[in-house]
DNA sequence: AAGTAACTTGAGGTGACCCTCAAGTTGTGT
DNA sequence: ACACAACTTGAGGGTCACCTCAAGTTACTT
């Protein structure tokens, strides 16, 4: 996995193996804002081991997301894949605050922190143009109300990220009921007008943006 | 509207006042979380006299909150008094969430850090009871689906809570659009079975206490 | 087996915020 | 005007997390 210039030593890189590993179960277990010390005793190194290899939390983040997008590129290919477009945008939907649900460093990382590393940003456009797709596709045949569009997902993905964090302690399984009602809203047959009107594009960029600032 | 044992001496009362205003308006704008110092000097008074009269953060929001809370009975009243059940119940969500949109702090408060001393968790009893009628009634008034039960607003309100705080630097009107998603899926017309069960009160109960203990 | 580059270590500096308390100041009743 | 209680002050101690770097250790090369 490690292809930078030189390769490292066999001991730094058993090091940066145990960092990697702990610093993935802390963030799944209690989110990103695990302090650094603890990740480094947990690896059962210094702390300035951890800063050798990971100089900011951020490089963590960088180490750690691209294979937890590819989960979620594998779930919109599935979506894709299904031969009913409505399922396939609910089945999108779920697997994704599955996902969440079962990772609060994820959950964090979606909610509160859009990453903004070059990989991990370009994770993230093929999941928004995912999500176009997905999104047009069930709208295209019928059963997805005509107004709902793919930002709104971003707003849903704000919405369930809170469910998930206040409730998956207590009920793992809650945030399913809320999505469920939130659902059979977004059915053609339910929409009733709205009038105002979506986030645009820019707008989103900049409550990324501003997601981003505060971490 | 001190009431305590004997009066403040003058300069006293007029510190407290100062120090009210000051950490109103910064709960408003920026959260719960300001840093206690910058109250003081927000108000023009050390930081000692800041402890003197607020021996903690909760104290400020036991000052603070049941003044906004009874903006919430208001809210509560006039959706109980409105003709139209249904009507009322979209009513009340949407001042609840404008009052929210307004003022961060509520925001916090509401979503994340479910206040704990008497006065407080009181007009919270009251908040549970009102929610209580105004779904009854609108369940009753049959526009309502019947399988919403009076705890699904508690989950409403952390996914509305982080949908506003995300979008109301950028966009603030954007929640009225994710709630109207949200309510075209609360109507009985467009209720589809749900499966997963609503969280019994002793759940809810849990949450709010882990959110509390978090503060 | 020795030499060197690569790596690790952890004490300690920095900064943000919290909170206390001894010494000083000021309002108030007499 | 006096005296005392009420009040204010802010330096300073405590905690927690971040981050650095000089000195020590270890793996790899020859």
């Amino acid at each position: 996995m490690a292809t930078g210039a030189r390769p490292l030593r066999a001991d730094a890189a058993r090091n940066r193996d145990k960092l990697l590993v702990t610093a993935t179960q802390l963030f799944g277990e209690r989110g990103l804002d695990v302090p650094l010390e603890e990740i480094a005793r947990g690896a059962g190194v210094s702390i300035g081991t951890l800063y050798n290899h990971f100089p900011t939390r951020q490089a963590f983040f960088d180490a750690i997301f691209p294979e937890r997008l590819a989960a979620l590129d594998r779930i919109a290919a599935a979506a894709l894949a299904d031969p009913d477009p409505w399922d396939g945008f609910v089945g999108f939907l779920e697997g994704l605050f599955a996902l969440q649900a079962e990772d609060h460093g994820l959950n964090d990382a979606l909610a509160r922190r859009f990453p903004v590393t070059a990989e991990v940003s370009d994770a993230c456009h093929r999941g928004f143009q995912h999500v176009d797709q997905i999104v047009r596709r069930a709208k295209d045949g019928g059963r997805l109300r005509a107004d709902f569009e793919p930002q709104d997902v971003a707003t849903l993905v704000w919405a369930m990220s809170q469910v998930i964090r206040e409730s998956m302690a207590v009920a793992p399984q809650a945030w399913r009921r809320c999505l469920a009602f939130f659902l059979d809203g977004l059915r053609a047959d339910a929409a009733h007008p709205i009038t105002v009107p979506v986030l645009t594009q820019g707008q989103l960029d900049e409550v990324i943006q501003a997601s981003a600032n505060r971490v």
